[in-house]
DNA sequence: GTTAGCATGTAAGGAGTTACATGATTTT
DNA sequence: AAAATCATGTAACTCCTTACATGCTAAC
């Protein structure tokens, strides 16, 4: 029933929780938020905002800024969408969450980008879940190299060596990032920018 | 009219170009080979085979080693792969070739490990390459950050400074292996295991 | 007045995954 | 004799991309 629950979905969602946006602005902002590699398309994010818009947690929202003034004549084809309650609703669920999901790595960054509207609690669960999912992958790639040791060259040899250190280096941030979550307050972080 | 030139493809033909093999080692080996974050599916990997079969780069092989013994009866349902003729061409000029293909994400990992079969050359062309994919991108995600810096919090942020860190690691890892490779001789490296 | 950038969308396809379905062989 | 692991495969689905198709608006 409830279809699409992908890393895509639950970046628009918060971003329109930010303020409603039409798709070409929320393509950059999406671009901009999570470092993806290549640019996300068109023909996935507004076959995106028509299932959103299915499911009821975004509308078609009245373009309220810059008004019908002197040099504008009518509207353009600009469609802003906005969250609805049931939106908000759903887009907290997920973000309260914090379950195996959100420590993958295409979900990971989304969730952590978020983490402004994340309780601490949940931040705690979705660091250490991550952390935990790094050091098995770790040690499965350190185990399975071993095993196959006498057959891999120079070349792969190194591919594994940087691999696995890149993994490292990863689990050392996330348990920065820990032990600065340990010394904070509970809830919400205060200070957010929260423009409009 | 040749489809699936895919990541999967290149390292099947590369590891049967070692040793024939039949679908379920093949599939342990190739979780060994590129590290990969989830280890690959049959429903994947099988299909694959169907296709390399039909395209006529791999053959269904007499199962040579470990002989119907005494303890064995008929042998089993393996069904063990062989690289054709064809199939070894095809290869070496997917290896040969070195173009921007070479250097994405997905496909960079899969051509360093077969970088013992590979030309100096090549070789020299493929980190070049991926070596500028990556400061592209870095400087792209760095303007993109640049532009929207007022609206990012203090999650986003590092969010996006632990990725532009590893981006750079990554860079001076390949001006490493750069480097490396200018003190080689042409052609392909020396000694490599070759064991079947 | 034409180019560049803004803006929205669709159809087809690519490269995988999950879940299912089946059976042989080895170990306990 | 049960359980683990080896072994092969298919159908449906996911999530995304590419290529196409269209038109408005701003700047030069």
């Amino acid at each position: 029933m409830t279809r699409r629950a992908s890393t895509l979905e639950l970046a628009v969602l918060g971003l329109l929780h930010d303020s409603s946006l039409h798709g070409y602005e929320l393509r950059k902002r999406l671009n901009a938020l999570l470092g993806w590699s290549r640019s996300l398309s068109y023909g996935s994010l507004y076959p995106c905002l028509k299932d959103l818009l299915t499911a009821g947690w975004i509308v078609e929202d009245e373009p309220v800024d810059e008004p019908v003034g002197p040099g504008r004549r009518s509207r353009r084809g600009k469609i802003v969408y906005k969250l609805t309650a049931e939106g908000k609703e759903h887009f907290q669920g997920l973000l309260a969450d914090g379950g195996p999901a959100s420590w993958e790595d295409e979900t990971f960054g989304v969730h952590l980008a978020f983490f402004g509207r994340t309780d601490r609690e949940v931040r705690m669960r979705i660091l250490e879940g991550r952390r935990t999912r790094l050091e098995e992958r770790r040690e499965g790639v350190r185990a399975s190299i071993q095993r196959a040791r006498d057959r891999l060259d120079e070349y792969t040899l190194e591919l594994h060596r940087h691999g696995l250190e890149s993994v490292d280096r990863e689990v050392r941030w996330l348990t920065e990032l820990i032990t600065t979550e340990q010394q904070r307050p509970p809830g919400r972080t205060p200070e957010t920018p929260t423009k409009t």
